[in-house]
DNA sequence: GCCTATCCTGTAAGCGCTTTCAAGCGGCCA
DNA sequence: TGGCCGCTTGAAAGCGCTTACAGGATAGGC
């Protein structure tokens, strides 16, 4: 009984005319006679055609796919970059094909060579794991690419959050309310936003007049637990901190663990910064103070600059969006008793 | 100097052989001697080729391409799901194409639309909002569809968790930590979960001689804010229930955020358990006692059934995995005073 | 060294669509 | 009525690959 999907054949022979003739209808690239249109629509209803995309494809040469690169699909951060991309991606036309490192155990070109045998039309690099090699080599793949946070200067067209900005804002902020022993949980190394956190950190100290103090800077840190520990350490220290400033709001939440560890508050002893202002930041314990950075939009952003680039029409090479501070509880006043050592 | 990037032709070309045979080598299809084999692989490997798998889709009518329907990619239930499909579609050689409904204002069916067009192998209905009228639709197409937490018996392969376990677990937990008013937040009206969780419950209270009082189940409510404002009422009620049991773990938070609001406290006045299972219950505080579901393994499941299918193999029509109850510190016994009115 | 069976390889016909090019159609003006 | 022009339409080639099918090479047996 179902007889197979329809192809522009069946269409065509069920309309009357000829197969060019639904392919003109179908996209309308050209004029088509009023009643002959009519026509050719009832057939493709009646049968109800679906066009087939990789055909339509193979004779384009624009498969109307974006590869999307990241890191890790369960990182609300990666997520929602994805949702932004998707979001404008969808309005043009396009479907997004996610190339997500931690599913592959393999090494991240077959990850990449996937999407380009699905002939992608061009490329979203969101993976915080990009080397600078790697990015060579993508870049020389001859479809349009478009970073997110990545390396600077190494692709043709970027979306970047101020990072220096960001992490001024959280070290000023915290210095408002007079700490002065600010630690800092950087990104995991390779992370290319990590230097740039840094970079922004330590002139934020500089300009404020307080030390750069390299035994409250922890690097090497991948996940929630490795945040954890390397807290409880600083807080085991004589010259303990009385705030700290994390890489992401994840590494915020091991962080505040570690400070109940230790028997201590948040904010009353430790204040606590995050980077990213996921949702939960609302609603953890106290509820997180973080720099937003508006991950969404910059997907969406990317996605817009790759689709000009592939409609030939010339896009900012750099797209610099602005960091904001939301400030929550986890961030007080120091208190005196809080230099408890 | 860019060569555009080469086609079979030109790796033939190149070893001196016909398409066919580099075909041939390429797919490892049939037999070729060894000699001639080595110089079409010298040839892939100098030109760089890459297989087009358009137009390979095109002459094998296989895309290789696995359809996911899920509702929102920001929930990490759908998130993990997602990595499950992917990390078996890929050591498949498939590759995942999403379906996000959230990304899309208009109707669902649009979405699957694309994904048919596409001309996806097979199709993941993960999505929550599946509505009977829906799924008939789905299924009428001629693609194999798997359904993972939907409505019953309406795909031909489906993959379950035990629902109503999982919400027994749950009750029996707190009804033996001396519960005896215990409140479920039930999912959103529609989400086929839902039943299932909600008759479990009733069951459960029934079996331990508990009395099922409507007052005590909310229904309607969609985001963390909304169970947030339900627990409210809940808790002001002149009988207030001393334990929780929601819907999902989100839900849960927003109960946290609702108790503490109440100036109560938990689990010493009211205790809680959530569903899923995520990374974050460990980090909230208290960390949250929640029924656990193995969602990457229900993805991986789902697209091991798909794939069997596509392979033409028998596979099996429903696969129910088990629910297990992981405790952790949101969860006490009763005490005596939280009878307060 | 010849014949046959086996195996490898090339030829060519698609897969379903777009797009160029030329033919066909009708209308308009002289 | 004839000629010309501007349309819409159809025929056919081609996108890059797979896959019967048949032809030719190879090897084995005598």
């Amino acid at each position: 009984m179902a007889t197979r999907t329809p192809r522009i054949y069946d269409v065509a022979r069920s309309a009357r005319v000829s197969i060019a003739t639904v392919s003109r209808v179908a996209n309308g690239t050209a004029r088509v006679y009023e009643r002959t249109e009519a026509r050719v629509r009832r057939a493709m209803e009646r049968l109800g055609y679906r066009p087939h995309a990789l055909a339509r494809g193979l004779a384009t040469r624009r498969s109307h796919t974006l590869g999307l690169l990241i890191t890790d699909i369960l990182d609300p951060y990666f997520a929602e970059i994805v949702r932004g991309a998707q979001e404008r991606a969808e309005s043009a036309g396009y479907v997004v094909l996610l190339g997500d490192a931690s599913v592959h155990t393999s090494a991240e070109d077959l990850l990449v060579k996937r999407l380009l045998e699905r002939r992608v039309d061009g490329l979203i690099v969101a993976s915080s794991r990009t080397t600078d090699a790697y990015a060579a080599q993508l870049a020389s793949e001859d479809i349009p690419v478009v970073c997110i946070n990545g390396p600077l200067g190494q692709f043709a067209h970027a979306v970047q959050i101020d990072h220096r900005k960001g992490a001024r804002l959280a070290v000023e902020h915290l210095a408002s309310l007079g700490h002065t022993r600010i630690a800092h949980i950087t990104g995991a190394v390779g992370v290319p936003t990590r230097q740039e956190r840094l970079a922004g950190y330590r002139a934020a100290l500089k300009d404020l007049g307080l030390s750069y103090d390299l035994s409250l800077v922890i690097a090497g840190v991948t996940s929630i637990a490795d945040s954890h520990d390397a807290v409880a350490g600083l807080l085991g220290l004589a010259a303990a901190p009385t705030a700290i400033f994390a890489f992401n709001d994840r590494w915020a939440i091991g962080a505040y663990a570690a400070v109940r560890d230790a028997g201590l508050r948040i904010p009353a002893d430790v204040s606590v910064v995050g980077f990213d202002d996921l949702e939960m930041d609302e609603w953890v314990q106290p509820a997180l103070t973080s720099v937003r950075q508006p991950r969404r939009e910059m997907g969406r952003i990317a996605a817009d600059v790759l689709l000009a680039v592939l409609a030939g029409e010339s896009a900012s090479e750099l797209v610099v969006v602005e960091p904001s501070l939301v400030i929550r509880g986890s961030t007080g006043t120091r208190r005196a008793h809080a230099d408890r050592h």
